[in-house]
DNA sequence: CGTAGCTTTGAGTGTTATCAACTCTCGTGG
DNA sequence: CCACGAGAGTTGATAACACTCAAAGCTACG
């Protein structure tokens, strides 16, 4: 198969991971449940899983056997055009869901790849349906937690149909500074663990657009950039480009409307 | 409300329409389920609702309280932009459900309005929770269309992030002529119930795009156009455009959808 | 260190948005 | 019955934004 079982074999003993010790359980699936359905939960959660850059958690036509919860690191989930093209309809962070497209038709729609070294849990999809038959709470999020990736892919089509480059950028610089701060890590300093290229065929853009992009975000005192280095110098300046600029102060620099 | 009563009070008499009955339930939510699960769904079904040309079925921000599926006519989904900008999100005909995306939050994050004369039977949240508790295949089948429509949203987005204008209108008849088909409409000739510029926002182009490539496509004799009337001469050829047409046209590989 | 991949920057091109004028249809009211 | 106006659609001219092609600089990793 795609993933090396070699990835796996690394601190089996570990492999009774605990939800509850898990500093992610108020972003992933537990939301909302009592302690002892979180113990169910741990209990059909099968294995975790190493992943290493470049590795494919599964890909398209792959049979739906489980959904998968990101614990550290993070994927990006792509889908091909007949002619090659790539769209990627997602990075993944800690604490997100993985496999959800797939329910429709039990056949993986995408391609999901590491973009470095990332580990899942892995929540077998019969067992996680007998499990919210069970507990209602866990139903209710689950369907939340669908809802919530439509909405959010309902938001990329806003941008991929209404922005401009610079809005779409920005939009993304925010969004991840927003789920960095999450996950408890700075929400003005990061790492982006994707190429140029793949933030391009995320937001329907050339990679060189996105580079001279960042080069001006950069002159314009928006951001610092060092490769793969980000630093949010202006939040209100990158909120305001993007148009959803509540505390937006006069970074008009073109009238974009 | 933003809805009319005098909508609802035409045919009292039929508020109680049998699922059992409808020629939409193999499109619908009662797919794969036995006789008495339909028939407590349909006791669920709190009545069915009227909507005109131009009604809101519900606002951004209204709180979910009921999902609806379209009965007969169309709906169109759409979010608001700071700058006044409109996305489409979808188009909603016969036998799709509305409203999921506003289960994450409890609020509709999207307007729907009605595009002609419309009628859909209102499922109140709270009981078809309930229902998928004491019916399994209730409960795989909801979270199958919530994961059809996280698929076909990013089918959206690989249209507007990687399709050039003429690909996406292309794509976009092929839908419509699949969906018709399915409803045992023809799939070849049909009304389209959206104006260009809904066609546009939807498809992210300016209308006189739209209305260009309509005309182009009447030229180069794969469809014939007559204001809303669409006729397709060459399917084929249509979905030939939908992989990226403009250069030689020799696809291997077969369409997507 | 050397190579391969990633990133930056430049120059030129083209697809598509924008602005504008005109037609057509349809419903309304004079 | 026709004039009128509003909304929808078509078509043309122009220009901008982002893509493509190209080359050089940089980074990372074996």
């Amino acid at each position: 198969m795609s993933t090396k079982e070699g990835a796996t074999v690394v601190n089996l003993n570990r492999m009774k991971h605990a939800c509850r010790e898990c500093s992610l359980r108020e972003l992933c699936l537990p939301v909302g449940l009592s302690d002892t359905d979180i113990r169910s939960l741990e209990n059909m959660i099968k294995r975790r899983k190493t992943l290493k850059k470049g590795d494919f958690l599964y890909r398209v036509g792959d049979p739906l056997s489980a959904l998968y919860a990101v614990s550290s690191g993070s994927i990006k989930t792509s889908e091909l055009a007949h002619d090659g093209d790539i769209q990627i309809t997602g990075f993944h962070l800690p604490g997100e869901l993985l496999g959800i497209d797939a329910i429709s038709t039990d056949l993986h729609p995408c391609d999901a790849v590491a973009l470095e070294t990332t580990v899942v849990c892995e929540l077998p999809m019969g067992k996680l349906e007998d499990l919210a038959r069970d507990i209602p709470s866990l139903q209710r999020q689950l369907l939340r937690v669908l809802s919530r990736e439509i909405v959010q892919d309902e938001n990329l089509l806003m941008m991929l149909g209404k922005m401009n480059a610079e809005a779409r950028l920005a939009a993304c610089l925010v969004s991840f500074s927003e789920r960095f701060e999450r996950l408890g890590h700075s929400g003005t300093k990061f790492k982006l663990s994707m190429s140029r290229q793949d933030l391009g065929d995320y937001l329907g853009l050339a990679l060189e657009t996105v580079s001279r992009l960042f080069s001006r975000f950069q002159e314009e005192g928006l951001i610092r950039v060092e490769g793969r280095h980000i630093q949010l110098l202006n939040l209100a300046g990158l909120r305001a480009l993007t148009g959803k600029g509540a505390a937006g102060q006069g970074s008009r620099h073109q009238p974009v409307a």
